[in-house]
Formats: structure tokens, C-alpha cells, sequence
RNA sequence: GGCUCGUUCGUCUAUCGGUUAGGACACCUGGUUUUCAACCAGGUAAGAGGGGUUCGACUCCCCUACGAGCUGCCA
């Protein structure tokens, strides 16, 4: 009666932080799941004991929780379910779909060595036990192999690449269980995306040649073969695949950089996603029209111009409270020095005025630089060049007048343009020396928003202060 | 080397055989403005190359070039 659910995972390997390509894959994993009213899954791939960490598995997690992908249920550990992979190997080779290879690393080293001298630059090694008898079995390591079909063709029905043939005969008889009883990754990944149920396998595309053997594996346990999208990878900007490089790979280095993490999914999401002409939406329109079709074929580069526009779009769309909350994030992350409850309270108060004027929390701090200073205000160089002696004067006049005003913007319009109109000068020319006196410089949010957001008392002593 | 995937403005992309090839970012011009940003109006800019198929190809097929991935007792 009821459709099947659809579970999607992200399987990252710990063997580093999360790379920006792997964000965009859990992001893609995320919203097709979430828009499907289907579960998302984490499993880390720590199968291989000399490069993983717990320290980059606390980083992957970190990545994903700043990115706001939030997943279903516990975090699976794919070591800790390396009996239930032997298991299936042993399965495999009573099934007689794998085999017992005694072949040892030198021997097959040997033998690639020799095909090479050959001239052949690559062969398939074919094991001499696939077919051999068990009284010949000798009392050494081995390893269990798949028995791979060696003629006919394994077709992969991709979501986004098409339908993709490969031959058997250039595929060989991979590793399933290694001679310390340790799976390999091609089995690895197979049992526990049968085990947890995942119905739709969304992962990089350089997977696209190993769903090939992994759909071996779903044959050979006679297991239902999960749907398949192999999404393009992330280049740099010459096009090159993304590397140090080209600065940031990390998703941590982005949220230290100040991008809004709704920005960055937003951005992430159109990088080889495209929903007609969709350009700026919320994580829910996105979850809501999310869809495989739309995915591109080829692979795309990173562009810091558009990121930081989408960035801006959503600085100014964000709520005043959560987005101060997250700039409080940003200082931790980048390493700066916290808020004050007085420098949150102005904040909170003064968010309206600079948010749709930033792209970055830099950007965003930088604007509100006019509610972090305290007096006395030291004016840039620039913006001493408004305080001369008459502009100075013009100010002097200013202060007993905003004394009285009530403080709100139609009560302080009439008294600015009187000013102004009394000396016989333009708005802007009254405007950049307040600038320079309530913030020391030459570009600001508005004279009026400055005034309101910093209060009557502020305003009038940060005047006398520059009009001495 | 073999296998696999890819190639539309500088960048992200729309198009699913017939369009003046559209949008966004960036860039340029003008406008607005109280500075900056924003905003508004306009502009420059694309189907890798070569063969087919077809009345008609960006779209389908082949070749070439270029890019990428896989080819481990890594994932």
C-alpha cells in the first residue's frame, strides 16, 4: 500500500576532514531523502585501520552538523561490523560465488611485473585457485575472492551517467575478505547498504567503475541492487579536480571564512543541480523540488563570486536572532575573540541594517563596526577629512538640538534637513561628518539606522566627542 | 596501456529534433541614492573540432581532441 521508504547514507571514509565534495554528496543524499520523507544515514568507512582516525570521523561530523544536514539514527562504524562482512564472505563461498585464493601479495606483484615486461601495460590477474581442488589447498593466509563472471557484460542503470556497460573480462576476481579476515570496501559497502536498507546509492562518481563489481556482489547474494546516481565530481576553477591547491577543500575552512551555512548549501546544491532557472531558495524549496533527473553530467567548478552572492541573498533573507547566533559560531570557528552582552544587545538591535549589506560574516562584522567600537571613536584618515572646523562647527549646532528630539526616524529627519538647509549645504554633505564622527569613516549603514541603532545618549556624546 | 564518464556564454546552468539558444554570477554602461552595499534599466558573451542520420540537429550516431575517474589484501 504504501510506498517503499527511501534511504539514502553518506559513507565517508575518516582519513581527513569533510572535502567540500563529500558535502555536497551528503547534501545531495540529504535532500532527496528529506524531500521524500525517507531516512538519511551515516556510516563511516573506517575498514582501513592504517588511515583512519577519530579525530577526522569528530571532523566529518562537525562538517555535516555545521552544514545542517542532519542524519537519522546512530552513526554506523563499518569496523565494528566486520564479522557480519566475514560472515557474508563465508556465505559467498558456500554459495560457491567466491573462493579461497592462496596467492601471496608477491606472487601477484610478481605477475604483474612480468605481464608488464611483456609489454602489456595492465593485466586482469586471474588467480590459479578459482577453479582449484580444496585437497590442494595448502595451510597458509589466503584471502576469499569473488568469482567474477568472465564473459558477458554487468550493466549499471545510473540515475544520471545512463545506462553504463562494462565487460566482465576486464574486471577481476577482487578481494572480498583479506588474509586477516578484514573485509575490503567493495564488500563492505554492499552488505551494509543491504543491511541498513538503503534503497538509493548517491555518491561520487569516481564509484561509477565499482558499482559495476559491487553489483557482482548483489548477484552473488541473490540481494535486491539498490538505485544508482553517480554524481559528477567538484573541479577547481582551471578545471583541474579540487585540490589544496586551490585553497579551500574543506568545509570547516568555509565556515571559517564566514559564508552562511544556508548560503553554502544553497550554493552546493546548484553546483551540478539545476532546477530550471532556480537560482535562490530555502533548504525546504530545495528538499521539496530536489530530484536525480535534474543532476548534470559533467563536473563543475567552484566560482567564490556566485558563492558569495548566494551567500548575501541568504544573509539578508536570514532571521535577525539566528543570524546573530551563527555569526557567534563564526567568531568560535574562526578563532576570534567573543561578543560582549553589549556588543549582542546592539547587535540584536542593529541586525536589520547590515545584514542586507553582507555577503560574509567578515562582511557582516565589518558593517557593524559602528555598534562594536566604543569611545572614543578614532576616525580613519578618510573620514578626519570630513571633520574640518566648519563641519565640526555645523555638529556643535546639532547636539542641544537632538538633545530634545524624540528618537525615531521621523522625528530626526526634519531636524537633519534643517541643519542642513541652515548652511545652505546637501544632505550628503551633512552626512559625512556624522559618518566620521559615529564611526569613524566614510562609508556606513545610514546616518539615521547609525543613530537609532546606537541610542540618544551614544549618538550625542560620540558627536561631542568629534565636534570638540 | 585498457576500461568508463564527460565537453552550451569566463563560471553555474536551461533546452529533452524546429527557440532571436533562456536565466544566474562576474564584467561593462546608464539610472537611483546620504557614503558603501543594495536596487532598477540596458549591454558584451556559448553549443570543442570533424563526419554522418534527418526536411531540419546543441539535442541522435561515429571519429578526433581535450578533461576526469577506475584499473590495490585504499576507500
Amino acid at each position: 500500500m504504501s510506498l517503499p521508504q527511501v534511504v539514502t547514507r553518506f559513507a565517508p571514509s575518516p582519513t581527513g576532514f569533510l572535502h567540500i565534495g563529500g558535502g555536497r554528496t551528503a547534501l545531495f543524499n540529504w535532500l532527496y531523502a528529506r524531500g521524500r520523507g525517507g531516512k538519511f544515514l551515516l556510516r563511516i568507512e573506517d575498514t582501513d585501520r592504517e588511515r583512519s582516525t577519530p579525530e577526522a570521523t569528530t571532523a566529518i561530523l562537525r562538517g555535516l552538523t555545521w552544514l545542517g544536514l542532519d542524519w537519522d539514527g546512530d552513526v554506523v562504524s563499518q569496523w565494528d561490523r566486520r564479522d557480519r562482512h566475514a560472515e557474508v564472505a563465508h556465505q559467498m563461498l558456500a554459495r560457491g560465488t567466491a573462493y579461497k585464493c592462496f596467492s601471496t601479495q608477491e606472487e601477484i606483484a610478481a605477475f604483474r611485473a612480468e605481464a608488464e615486461a611483456a609489454g602489456v601495460s595492465y593485466a586482469v590477474f586471474t588467480s590459479p585457485w578459482r577453479d582449484a581442488d580444496p585437497a590442494s589447498f595448502p595451510d597458509t593466509p589466503y584471502v576469499i575472492r569473488m568469482k567474477a563472471p568472465r564473459s558477458g557484460e554487468t550493466v549499471i542503470e545510473d540515475q544520471v551517467q545512463g545506462r553504463v556497460v562494462i565487460q566482465n573480462a576486464t574486471l577481476d576476481d577482487m578481494i572480498v575478505l583479506r588474509s586477516d579476515n578484514t573485509p575490503t570496501y567493495m564488500l563492505a559497502v554492499v552488505v551494509d547498504d543491504h543491511d541498513m536498507g538503503v534503497t538509493h546509492v548517491i555518491r561520487g562518481d569516481d564509484h561509477l567503475n565499482n558499482a559495476a563489481r559491487q553489483q557482482m556482489v548483489y548477484a552473488a547474494m541473490d540481494w535486491p541492487v539498490p538505485v544508482w546516481a553517480h554524481i559528477p565530481l567538484i573541479h577547481g576553477p582551471d578545471g583541474k579536480k579540487l585540490s589544496k591547491r586551490h585553497g579551500a577543500t574543506g568545509v570547516e575552512e568555509y565556515q571559517a571564512m564566514g559564508y552562511p551555512a544556508a548560503g553554502m548549501r544553497n550554493y552546493l546544491s546548484r553546483l551540478g543541480w539545476a532546477h530550471g532557472d532556480m537560482e535562490i531558495f530555502t533548504s525546504l524549496e530545495a528538499q521539496a523540488v530536489f530530484d536525480l533527473k535534474g543532476i548534470g553530467r559533467a563536473p563543475a567548478r567552484l566560482d567564490f563570486k556566485k558563492l558569495e552572492n548566494t551567500c548575501g541573498h541568504h544573509m539578508a533573507m536570514a532571521d535577525n536572532a539566528a543570524l546573530l547566533h551563527e555569526l557567534t559560531g563564526y567568531l568560535a570557528a574562526a578563532g576570534q575573540p567573543a561578543l560582549t552582552g553589549a556588543q549582542m544587545d546592539l547587535l540584536s538591535r542593529g541586525m536589520y541594517c547590515v545584514k542586507d549589506r553582507a555577503k560574509t560574516f567578515p562582511e557582516l562584522i565589518d558593517k557593524a563596526q559602528f555598534m562594536l567600537i566604543t569611545r572614543p571613536v578614532v576616525p580613519e584618515e578618510a573620514a578626519l577629512k570630513s571633520l574640518d572646523p566648519v563641519s565640526r562647527g555645523i555638529l556643535k549646532t546639532l547636539t542641544p538640538r537632538l538633545q530634545n528630539a524624540s528618537w525615531t526616524k521621523e522625528a530626526l529627519e526634519p531636524i537633519l534637513n534643517q541643519i542642513a538647509a541652515e548652511n545652505e549645504i546637501g544632505f550628503g554633505k551633512l552626512a559625512a561628518p556624522l559618518r566620521a564622527a559615529l564611526a569613524g569613516r566614510t562609508a556606513t549603514p545610514s546616518v539615521y539606522d547609525m543613530m537609532l541603532v546606537i541610542g540618544q545618549d551614544e549618538t550625542i556624546a560620540r558627536l561631542a566627542e568629534a565636534s570638540v
